[in-house]
DNA sequence: CTCTAAATGCGAATAATTCGCATTTGCTAC
DNA sequence: GTAGCAAATGCGAATTATTCGCATTTAGAG
C-alpha cells in the first residue's frame, strides 16, 4: 500500500533508465526543475530501500548511491551448520571493486563469492 | 621519513590496541583530554592511510572506520589475461559482512573471494 | 643550536543527510 | 463525486562527518 505520487514515479523512472547507481543529488539535478525537493528525494529513496525496490550502497567517499534492485545478479550465503543456502538478492560488491581498482589498478569484472557462516536458525540452536 | 609526533604515536597506539575499527571521533574521544584536535586526527589518519599503515573503510552509515593494516588476512586478484596474481593486502569485506548480517541475520564468519579481472599491464596491452 | 618544512590548533566552511512543522495530496468510505 | 485522514511533500533549519585556511609550533637535518 505504497502511495503513488509524482515524486516516486519520477525517481523510479530515473533509476530504471540509469545504467549506473545514482546519488540523491544526481537525481535531484534531474528533478529540481519539476519543483521536487532534495529532502523528498531522500525520503523516497529511503522508502524504496525499505521496500527492496532499490539498493543503497555507500561509495568510497561515503556518499549513498542508489540503484534499482536487480534480481539477475546474486550471491549465496551457505550455512556451515545446516547447509541451507540463502539467496542474497543484491550484489554488495560493486563499490568494493571500485575501491580495488583505485588501489591496485586491477579491474575486476567477474567475481565469485562464497560466504560461509551461520544462519539465523542455527544461531538460535547454538545458544 | 614520517615525522614522529605525539598525535601520531597516540593515534597509532589506540588503533593497535583496539580489536575493532574506529572512527575519527571514536579516537578523538580518547584523546581530547590530551589536547589533540579532531582535525589533527583526521590528518593523521589520512597520512596513515596513504602510507598503508591503516586501512580506511566506509561503514554502512557512510562513516569512515580505521584499523591497523593487517597482513595475515588477504585476498588475491587473478588476471584473466596473464594469470598473474596480485595480493590484496587488506580485506575490504568486513563492512559488507555487517551489512549482510543486518539484512538477513546471516552471520558470515568465513569468506572465500576470488576476483577475476584484468591487471594494469594487460589493460595497456589490450588497447 | 639554527633553520625549515611539516604538523598542529583553532575555527570556519562544506557536503551529505535528517528533522520539524505547516501544507498538500492520495486513497478509502460513504 | 466528496469528505476526511493518514501519508507525502516543501521549506528551511539542524546535524554530522569531513575538509580547509591560516597562524603557530615542532621534529629533525645540517
Amino acid at each position: 500500500m505504497l502511495k503513488k505520487t509524482r515524486t516516486r514515479e519520477k525517481v523510479k523512472e530515473i533509476l530504471l533508465t540509469s545504467s549506473i547507481p545514482l546519488s540523491a543529488s544526481d537525481i535531484y539535478e534531474k528533478l529540481k526543475d519539476d519543483g521536487i525537493t532534495l529532502s523528498s528525494i531522500y525520503r523516497t529513496l529511503d522508502t524504496f530501500t525499505n521496500e527492496d525496490i532499490v539498493v543503497k550502497d555507500i561509495d568510497n567517499n561515503g556518499t549513498a548511491m542508489y540503484s534499482i534492485h536487480q534480481e539477475n545478479h546474486c550471491h549465496y550465503l551457505e550455512c556451515k551448520t545446516c547447509h541451507n543456502k540463502i539467496k542474497l538478492e543484491y550484489c554488495p560488491y560493486h563499490n568494493v571493486n571500485k575501491k580495488i581498482k583505485s588501489k591496485t589498478k586491477f579491474e575486476v569484472d567477474e567475481h565469485n563469492v562464497i560466504l560461509y557462516g551461520t544462519c539465523e536458525n542455527c544461531q538460535k540452536k547454538n545458544k
